[in-house]
DNA sequence: TTGTACGCGTTATCAA
DNA sequence: TTGATAACGCGTACAA
């Protein structure tokens, strides 16, 4: 493959002017300029990345961790992430951790190698990111809060919106509520969490541990959440789903007990998605600003690469309660 | 941040003998092997990859171009490159072209000048590889084949699966069958109108223009082609659709329409999702093995990152058709 | 404005 | 087995 020394000896000038030709740094003289431009050309030339990355001791490559490449919710992050850092000229290397810690540790341990630009991840109870603050590597998380928090931080307010969602099933006339939660430590499960104790608490209405199941964010968590809680004794009359594959699961539960959204058990689910509207009665959800998210996330990033000194924020956003059919007990 | 060289310090022998210690290609003596070890820990050393990759002149880092990181088909497919190329010990640089020639270009340079180790892509029809191809970085095609085909491709029988959806149609008593398929170019949206075609012309039916209409892949696509097919004076009583997101809109006009699918007018559509029974009726769909594909994909190419020599191949997968109620009467 | 020469942090070669 | 040293390909002081 050639280098910058073969179109230095085509173009008959120091790779040092070559260098400079390529990069419009100094100025050069027209003429030489050009015969670099066509030496490039017949050679077909192209810079080495790497070694200009490791001469300027800097990449222009974010990595992006996320639990889930199949959630559309997390797929609506890459993308505004993707769409804000290909803006700025970088690129995003993506990471399915899969909710799993072994995997995420090995990701962030090649950022590090890599010396990547920045990070932005979406952290688990078990996140390390000590590493990447120990070589001085950005980090920005988005979705969820880290424990050991020093860097910036893109949320929403769960909280609030998971207790406006038993809000607006109390308003609707369900009374025993029911929380199809994510699992224990990771933030948003958390929230959603409060959010919904925070809603019945309000109406007066007695939290129980019966009405409550913590599971996996797919649709099998969704399916044995539904499964556990619908078969008590005393079942709930309206769920609030903690994200869109659950809120498939708990679905499919529900059309195989003959149970219908709305009229037999209201459903409200967090996440917007393209079939909201498909099904019968329509989903009642509560959609965060995932696209806004990732550019934010990935601006903030940005930015802190520029400058490493800013001190860390946290920027919530919010979440809109999208009312449909399926939280009306005449849908 | 710390060097081989002040490890190399630290523990009081070479640079050399600290790379030979963490590479374990030489035998090192033991306690000296243990002297580098105790060095890089306090010294919380961590190599850097691009000095390494630009020394050893190769990366362990594939690229993944897909056309939509939204489409639910080309995540699944993300994934099964990512896990199979994690399991290889390569990371994968997840590049969005979201259908466009400009920023796919952007990407197939990047891939050149940070010396990728290969590249996997969904091409569209003025996909330009030569730039790839000319710097011998291996390229296997997923999905879609290249007009210039010189590097392996995994493929799915798009045309016969889109016959055998048609032919299952007509068996259902459907007999003015419509077609939105995607851009012409696009050799899968080709492949499917060709077999749209095969199955008419087996049922001795007529092929007609005014039943085609070619649009996006994405749900704006779909909304145009349901409203355009069906305002046409003798609309369609079927629709044979080519992918999920364009399923959505063609299914959220139907709902606009008061068209029931089934009942009113039959529906196959590309792509298993998670909600195709979740709608009533069910969508009855032509499974795609996605994940399968992703799988395949980024063994070919890591098998041809090892041998650059081998020929290339060409691997099609059976797509399925799964029956379910949005192509039946009675649904 | 141009060229020389060095260093970025590794790994590979070659002697010892 | 170990160490000194030369690349890998580029950017940039510094001198001319």
């Amino acid at each position: 493959m050639a280098t910058i020394s073969d179109v230095a000896a085509l173009a008959g000038v120091s790779t040092a002017t070559v260098s400079r030709a390529l990069n419009g740094k100094s100025t050069v003289d027209p003429v030489l300029a050009d015969r670099v431009t066509r030496a490039v050309e017949q050679l077909g030339y192209t810079p080495n990345g790497l070694a200009r990355s490791l001469r300027r001791r800097e990449t222009a490559v974010l990595a992006l961790i996320i639990a889930d490449v199949e959630n559309p919710f997390f797929t609506a992050i890459a993308r505004g992430v993707e769409d804000t850092a290909q803006a700025a000229g970088f690129s995003v290397l993506l990471c399915n951790a899969d909710e799993n810690t072994a995997k995420e540790r090995r990701y962030v341990e090649a950022a590090v190698q890599e010396r990547l630009a920045g990070v932005i991840l979406s952290p688990t109870p078990d996140s390390d990111v000590r590493p990447l603050l120990a070589h001085r590597t950005p980090v920005v998380t988005v979705d969820r809060r880290l424990a050991s928090a020093d860097c910036d931080a893109v949320l929403v307010n769960s909280r609030e919106s998971a207790a406006a969602a038993v809000r607006h099933l109390i308003a609707r006339g369900y009374r025993r509520i029911g929380c199809v939660a994510g699992p224990p430590g990771i933030t948003t499960a958390d929230a959603r969490l409060d959010g919904y104790r925070d809603g019945l608490h309000a109406a007066r209405l007695t939290y129980s541990e019966k009405l409550v199941h913590r599971c996996g964010f797919r649709e099998a968590g969704g399916r044995e959440a539904a499964k556990r809680l619908l078969t008590e004794p005393d079942p709930p009359d309206a769920l609030l789903v903690s994200g869109s594959p659950m809120a498939v699961g708990v679905l499919q539960v529900l059309a195989e007990m003959g149970l219908r959204p709305g009229r037999d058990i209201g459903i409200v689910s967090f996440d917007e998605v393209p079939w909201a509207t498909l099904i019968t009665p329509a989903l009642t959800v509560v959609a965060q600003p995932a696209y806004a998210m990732g550019q934010l996330a990935a601006r903030l990033l940005l930015d802190r690469i520029a400058d490493g000194a800013r001190p860390p924020t946290s920027t919530t956003m919010a979440a809109q309660l999208i009312v449909r059919d399926s939280s009306s007990r005449d849908g």
